[in-house]
DNA sequence: AATGAATGAGAGTTCATTCAT
DNA sequence: TATGAATGAACTCTCATTCAT
């Protein structure tokens, strides 16, 4: 479909702005996974700092050696979430020899990525009151990647005219709905069944009107 | 589309069991209404007791005459918001004259629900945390309207075979995302405007293969 | 020496601002009661909520049933120690038969206080750092009420003229290290010994220059 | 007035006990410097080790070299601002011709001091809860060295008999609250305005009986 | 001599829930 | 039926101090 321009995350510092040791990195990471685990199990709320580091193996204190707040990190999560989903679709696509099969491959790498880290869309989901404003800018970027796609493919006639930020939308809503019913509610990791997801790409390929 | 079989919410009790007098009704009722109020506006978590015994204006006491819990409130809000959204969609499509009239009238009744009760919709999502399973049954009860139109509508060759349960979460997934885009993100009430609908409804029809 | 002006404390209430019931009042009097108490015994900071309510018996919560934070009893305490040592030595000076025997009166009354209650001594002596502008409010409420009976004193002609607020600070420095030696030092409540009453007394009329 | 005599502060080590090198010296220096500072803006609790070794640009495990608590350094500067202002007494009450000039160039001295570092000023009136004991100590060997002016300035018949402790207690009260009412509530640093120096002197030249 | 990552106890505060009245 | 005072566990966050490097 598009290339999603996907830019890097910033280096990790300690809450001082210190740049990190290799020790430091370490740690910093064993909590960032923590939380990211405890977060997609239990949601922003449920999710406690004493959870978080016991999982990390750490001390309460270190927390806040590495993250500002609860808080942060949760923001953290979210735009590093955000961009490995992009990415993972920007790789998926540039697989395509042409747009059809780009479209196709971004799709399918979007539904693999759900079914391999499904906590974190539970994470995404429930940013709406844990984090005012982050679902939005999540949902806007990967909308941003699809309208340039689909622009594209609009001036080459491949897909009919329409406004191409309605269907961004559209799309995202129809695999949000299809992972969750498809990936999260069966418990566990797993993959979209290749019957559902060829349903849902015919009906996709014929609402955006391509031959 | 379909007549959604919409069933009648229980009758209010107390806590104990007992049948409620005029008075202990209304007194539920304002309770209810408060919750719902301070839920939407401020998510399971950060909505207190307090806060919505305060806003109904009766003790903190009187919450737990008839509520069992604060979860088990925010249960039944769920429940009811369920139904009255699947009553407006039903109300919606039986105005229609024709089966694809009905079909876009219970998806615009649809818009006009989520875009009157915003709040509404904010439960919703956060139904994942706050109440294991509320948002699977509230998904698939919607699902189970759409998915006996569907069936109905293959048969009668108004629309191409497909499994029509991927095309009822595809249907729920375009609904939610655009109402969220397009309703709440907008702030406050208001109506996805005529051009998005319009569009929106055309990619569908062309996914669904009608005619 | 003067009449000092002494309003009235606002009537307590709950945090929420309901007013208090017998029993609400009671329990509000016994953390303040203790928090005089451990405040004064290890200081601002030492004082902990714990230590208050467990002194004064009552659960953690209940401490936040009756005041907003640490700071806001600890600043209630304040307000409370000058109005009562202002109560004091109005009290005391409105004793006197002449003007005279009323300052004599109402110095006598401001170590007689500090005596009785050595611990509130200790509570202004840290408000500098434990709450910013308190202490200077302290200092000058009670320098008012000197000011104004200096003023009338100079009038009548029965003390030298000089500027009344260098004075007014002069006579309290003087009380306070005064106190501080012979009452605080001492340990435990005790009185300012009758001859350190006298020589001190004896410096400030020369000082004023009495005749 | 009288000649305070001054002694001087024990050499500084490492909490070892070994003498310090060069480096060392100037590193305790710049540590002890920031405690200062630190501690005068922002009072003892809220004063961290943390702030100070940022402020001395130095590791925080640096400070344990060169004291043993947060305690020791609070009590080092204490002792150490007690004798600077002694010596600035004792200097300035030395250049007068007469005693009558001593003791004002004493006071004025005073008074500068806690013009140009009104911080150590609010170092000193924490100490009470901070520093178990250091106040009193304070107080009194700043006393001690009016009791000996004072008696003699008795003995040769320029003063009025009476109990020296007290008089030097009533002095350094008055010092206390001038200073601080007319130093430190005036916001930085600056000086007594001339007129309170003179009606205060004059108060106190009453007060003591000189001719 | 110096570092800075790590600790862990303890701080103030919130809130769903209970129960005597 | 209604009250609201009381509870106490759990929360996020801070900071003096230690110690391996």
């Amino acid at each position: 479909m598009s290339t999603w321009h996907v830019d890097d995350a910033p280096p990790p510092t300690a809450v001082s702005g210190k740049p990190l040791s290799k020790k430091g990195e370490r740690t910093r990471r064993r909590l960032l996974d923590a939380a990211e685990e405890i977060f997609a199990e239990l949601g922003y709320h449920d999710a406690s700092i004493v959870k978080i580091t016991e999982s990390a193996q750490v001390a309460q204190g270190t927390f806040y050696i590495y993250f500002e707040s609860k808080q942060q990190v949760f923001d953290e999560l979210v735009d590093d979430l955000n961009r490995r989903v992009r990415f993972a679709m920007s790789e998926g696509s540039q697989r395509g020899t042409d747009r059809a099969e780009a479209e196709r491959l971004g799709f399918a790498a979007f539904f693999r990525f759900t079914a391999e880290h499904p906590g974190l869309y539970r994470i995404i989901r429930q940013a709406e009151f844990a984090s005012p404003g982050a679902l939005q800018r999540h949902y806007q970027t990967i909308a941003d990647g699809y309208i340039g796609g689909l622009r594209q493919a609009m001036a080459d006639g491949e897909i009919a005219e329409a406004d191409p930020e309605v269907l961004a939308f559209a799309l995202m809503g129809i695999g949000e709905l299809i992972g969750m019913r498809w990936v999260l509610w069966q418990g566990g990791p797993g993959e979209v069944p290749e019957h559902v997801f060829e349903e849902m790409y015919a009906f996709i390929r014929r609402g955006l009107g391509s031959p």
